[in-house]
DNA sequence: TGGCACTTGTCTACTTTTCGTCTAAAGATT
DNA sequence: AATCTTTAGACGAAAAGTAGACAAGTGCCA
């Protein structure tokens, strides 16, 4: 069996690492050692392309190459994931929530940064997640409503603290099997924050997202998730709770997506109750709940790989 | 055995290799070793055209013949297709663009991050920013306003570039010293890819940015730069052209900002040219454009640290 | 505070290997 | 006769190897 080996260019091309750092890493630390050629050339394996895009995501994250080269990859892995949630315990959700809603209203975007950096550190990803980004976005969403703050400062602290999602929760290494999820608000929402959190609670699972932000009609998201064979389509909803619109859209958008499992989430879908219940949607209360349900629906999708729907027109491209 | 057989001239016309190295290569390598006739001429069948393809492919993806000459078929395609990651042979924006355009319009989060990622490492970050997601913007625009792409498309474009740039953009040297920018769309516009665009212009030219993405009016706008004491406002408004109540936003703004410059770009800035000139804002007409307004705005700064400015546009761009 | 060692990414100089191209001469095909 | 193929070999640009220098950052210590 000869198994595949790659040059050093093509490591160079997967990893975004250059050459000398590739070279310098083994040298100094012996972080991966590859084969040779006969003529002395280096020739990678997949594993050792996989390691090294682990160390590449552990030092960007901030540790020093000289003190995890030598690491397992298991190791690896919990220290570019939540692993170093070794929950220092002396700071509390609250207090990071507090002064995130200190950045927010001073518009002050490295304090922001700074703060969910530092909140990240000592809760962990799932601890950060739900205990001061979820929060956040219900209080963001209250002082909004109550015109306390503007939508500037809601726009200001969605792209921030998607970016800071999208900066540390690094994609998994993609594989082929992965399932799909489609996550989106639908028309009216405007709100993404809570669709940027499913997102980001999906990948952590090992699900490939199809992220299409807010404020989308039943008929687009559909299109999308028929068109990628998603396993789900997860929406979020938090405002506003009296949409006359809205349950018509989802009704639409289950008769598009024929069996295909549907997630409503966020602060307004119990004002929806009853279409959710009526177009057989699930309503997780939290992002624990969320996440037990995505495991749920990825396990069953992989008892019956094959999902023999009656899905008769797979692309409704107009 | 009826089977067809090629001469290398034919082989040469199917497979675009010269003669020259599909004999070296066989001879080199015993990539591919056709039948003789009776007079030595080489006699090449489908299977072994199919093979060519194969390693023509691959090596266009980076992989050395050298090493992959004596691999299976199907582990050839393994190497073009699951490391699709690498298959860039020119490094011409064009080619880049095209294959960002299939990979939204297929909704693929995957591809299109490898193929930005790839001509990241191509093109530079200037060279990509500019001649690949710049012209992409435009590209998508249109398509959208005539219809062959939806929302959906351009929503998912927007979220996968705009988390590509976070990713690969000087996360943040700050220093207390940097001018502050703020960026946005006005209200009615929806497209936030110009903004995110400049926002990453901006960080790259050493701007303390403040994102504030799409759609909003114009007190908000105004309300954040003054509250951050921001040395300039930029904006993008690429669709509606047509917007009738764009103008008295504008004019709104500029009565909010006092003297502050303001610096409209986008696709449909032209269309509005009229109000552009009237609130003294800029109109760069390219990203290089903007980049120098930018660089002489702070220049302006550092000379005249408190900004007592009659700022009346000292570059008369075209 | 300055000095010193250590870390780490980048860069240069130089050699070897790889790989596509080219030439020349002879035989085959049209 | 003119054009193609084949063979063998030579050539040069690009890629990849090694060794070592260097700068910026960091931490420690007097």
């Amino acid at each position: 069996m000869t198994q595949a080996s790659y040059s050093i260019k093509v490591v160079v091309q997967q990893t975004g690492l250059s050459s000398h750092v590739i070279r310098i890493w083994e040298k100094r630390y012996g972080a991966v050692v590859p084969l040779r050629t006969n003529s002395n050339r280096r020739a990678y394996s997949d594993a050792e392309i996989e390691r090294l895009l682990l160390l590449r995501d552990a030092t960007h994250a901030g540790h020093a190459i000289g003190s995890i080269a030598s690491l397992p990859n298991d190791c690896l892995l919990r220290l570019i994931k939540g692993g170093s949630s070794s929950t220092l315990g002396d700071a509390c959700p609250e207090e990071v929530q507090n002064r995130c809603m200190v950045a927010i209203r001073a518009l002050n975007t490295r304090e922001l940064e700074d703060v969910l950096q530092l909140g990240l550190l000592h809760l962990g990803q799932h601890g950060i997640l739900e205990r001061v980004i979820g929060p956040l976005a219900k209080t963001i969403g209250d002082l909004w409503r109550e015109g306390i703050i503007t939508a500037a400062h809601e726009h200001f602290a969605s792209a921030i603290i998607r970016n800071f999602l999208v900066r540390n929760y690094k994609p998994f290494s993609q594989s082929a099997d992965m399932p799909t999820l489609v996550v989106g608000t639908p028309a009216g929402q405007l709100h993404e924050l809570g669709a940027v959190m499913v997102a980001a609670a999906a990948n952590d699972l090992g699900w490939r997202v199809i992220y299409l932000g807010a404020g989308l009609p039943a008929a687009e998201i559909a299109g999308a998730a028929l068109q990628n064979k998603a396993r789900a389509v997860a929406l979020s909803i938090v405002y506003p709770t009296d949409d006359p619109g809205l349950p018509e859209e989802l009704r639409r958008l289950r008769s598009h997506l024929g069996s295909i499992p549907v997630i409503v989430g966020g602060r307004a879908a119990v004002a929806y109750a009853g279409v959710i219940e009526e177009i057989k949607a699930d309503h997780p209360a939290t992002l624990s709940a969320l996440s037990k349900r995505l495991d749920a629906i990825r396990e069953a999708a992989e008892r019956a790989p094959i999902r023999a729907q009656g899905n008769s027109r797979t692309d409704p491209q107009s």
